[in-house]
DNA sequence: ACCCGTTCTGTTATAGAGTAACATCAAGGT
DNA sequence: ACCTTGATGTTACTCTATAACAGAACGGGT
């Protein structure tokens, strides 16, 4: 496969960061993995798997969809992206390269979506989580993972008008 | 259509009252939503549209995809249903019923997801909507409709130990 | 009763998301 | 060299969901 792919620089530092976590942890950011990290953080916005293998194909001829889905799985366990269950797509965590250092505590994370322009804003906000892990408490329930996302629309597409902006398969 | 189908007395009472409630807003249930409403409250436990298909062919040869599809899209409009994202399936709406007053307020409902047992359930706790709804607004966004989910151990798979009851298939 | 717009349903076909199963390959240790 | 482990290649599915268009049924006005 083609490992010349080149990202921007920001990106390539976040792939270094993330290749260093991995080490740290005992496992390995391959090419694949790397490169489809890279796709993710590069679109900046949520990407579907099989959007993201048709990108993966331009540099692996061959790729199939188990090749981006073991790459998805392994990036979900490391905590370097997210699913957002509303979308069936994947976004880079924003936290997990910025706090690097080796904390493998899954962070709970809440995902505001903006229906107008598709942008996903990742919040970390402790008393969500934890009003939510009381509630489930109160009925013997022990809560081991969670999904809270919030579909509505972003500031930026409020002060807008009425507007023609934005993808066309974020309008409805 | 076969329209004799009979669910429990209990069923086909909170299935008289969907219908009620439906009329006051000049909304139809009509045989096919009615069935489908009925079938996933004879479940019990979030039901996949397919399985929800096969189970609609007993009575309605020729139902297809769509079939099914239209009257889950009219039942989660009405708030009858619920969709569990994590799941990709639905359940009843335990509150809809109950407060059956032509109150269209969409609640916001949470979901606690028992990995042993597959039992869902609903909970609607205003205090995690609020905190939700208050996180958003720091950041100048607007939800209109939230997915909040947790995964884990009901109280009654806790009690059990190490246990082979339960669902194979909701074992991991 | 009849007409007509709207809503609901039938039907076919296809798109999109995800996984099972098995073969192959590469790296590392003995 | 041999074996083990983890990662990838490859084929073939299954499950979830929707597009598009045709026909039937309903409901209101005349
Ligand atoms: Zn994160
Ligand atoms: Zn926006
Ligand atoms: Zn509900
Ligand atoms: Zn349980």
């Amino acid at each position: 496969m083609d490992t010349s792919v080149a990202f921007s620089p920001r990106i390539e530092r976040l792939l270094d960061q993330a290749s260093s976590v991995c080490a740290e942890r005992g496992s390995r950011l391959t090419d694949i993995r790397r490169l489809v990290l890279g796709l993710v953080l590069d679109r900046g916005r949520p990407s579907g798997a099989y959007e993201l293998l048709d990108r993966l194909r331009e540099n692996n001829r061959g790729a199939a969809p188990p090749t981006v889905y073991r790459a998805l799985d392994f990036l979900l366990e490391q905590g370097l992206v997210h699913r957002i269950e509303r979308l069936s797509a994947f976004v880079a965590c924003t936290h997990a390269l910025e706090h690097a250092h080796g904390c493998s505590d899954f962070h709970a994370a809440q995902f505001l979506i903006c229906r107008h322009c598709g942008e996903v804003t990742e919040l970390e906000n402790r008393g969500i989580s934890h009003a939510l892990r009381a509630a489930g408490a109160e009925h013997g329930f022990h809560i081991s993972a969670s999904t809270i996302e919030a579909e509505g629309t972003c500031a930026a597409c409020r002060a807008k008008p009425a507007g023609m902006d934005g993808p066309a398969e974020s309008r409805q």
